[in-house]
DNA sequence: GTAATTAGTTACCAAAAAGTAAGTAACTTA
DNA sequence: TAAGTTACTTACTTTTTGGTAACTAATTAC
């Protein structure tokens, strides 16, 4: 009898796939960091963003940036200023993540509070 | 004049750390994947874990496994069975990650139907 | 003139993550 | 006896990711 995956509630097999798409999408270690930074801070200049959010680098950043844009989570737009700016925002679909994003912010703030009392 | 980090909102401070935490504890590809099919499915042996996991290989579940043990979110049980079996379930700490994975279940369930409408 | 600002890009390199395939050891089933 | 089950581990390779530093080009402040 060869071993098959077990049956489940279409309901969870949803969710299941819901939360793989989620990782495809926001995967790699700076998405969370930049859309949340958009999402409390609002508009913000590239290099705002970028002194905004430790250790990363312009490279990584506007990598990840370009990528949020592909998926339409984050907005571009060019200001015609002296020196040329940038500002990134967050679209409605980006604003649209802020239940996960507050939700992670609590529970991290929970479980640093949990470890260091202990 | 040098250029400084915007001063924010010290809530908006503890939820972008609280969010940084979390990607530590919580970054990787299978990590929010091996904690849903643990939360929806309950307790798992490792290779029924392996088996609903699309494309995990055993050496990678069993490091994320390990990574996940030591930051206290899953429970290893060995049984004393014929074919030694063991078994991972998530422990008081993990499961409190449901709001989180549920939020980002049903964001992933509806983006697909956002884009796949259009 | 020099340095600093803007928003990146480029090349190069190192480290981390992940994939593949095979192996271990004990037991069950055909 | 041979193959399949359990839960992994090991060695090796490839891919992905990330980091550093330098560079562009235009503009402003000193």
């Amino acid at each position: 009898m060869k071993k098959q995956r077990l049956s489940i509630p279409e309901e969870c097999r949803a969710s299941l796939t819901g939360i793989a798409d989620v990782q495809e999408i926001m995967g790699g270690k700076w998405k969370y960091l930049i859309i949340s930074n958009l999402f409390f801070l609002g508009k913000l200049k590239f290099m705002e963003l970028c002194r905004q959010i430790d250790k990363i680098s312009p490279k990584v950043l506007s990598k990840e940036l370009k990528d949020l844009e592909i998926n339409q989570l984050v907005n571009r737009e060019i200001c015609d200023t002296k020196p040329i700016t940038v500002e990134y925002e967050l679209t409605d679909l980006g604003k649209s993540l802020h239940n996960i994003i507050l939700e992670m912010g609590k529970w991290g703030i929970t479980y640093r509070n949990t470890i260091t009392k202990k």
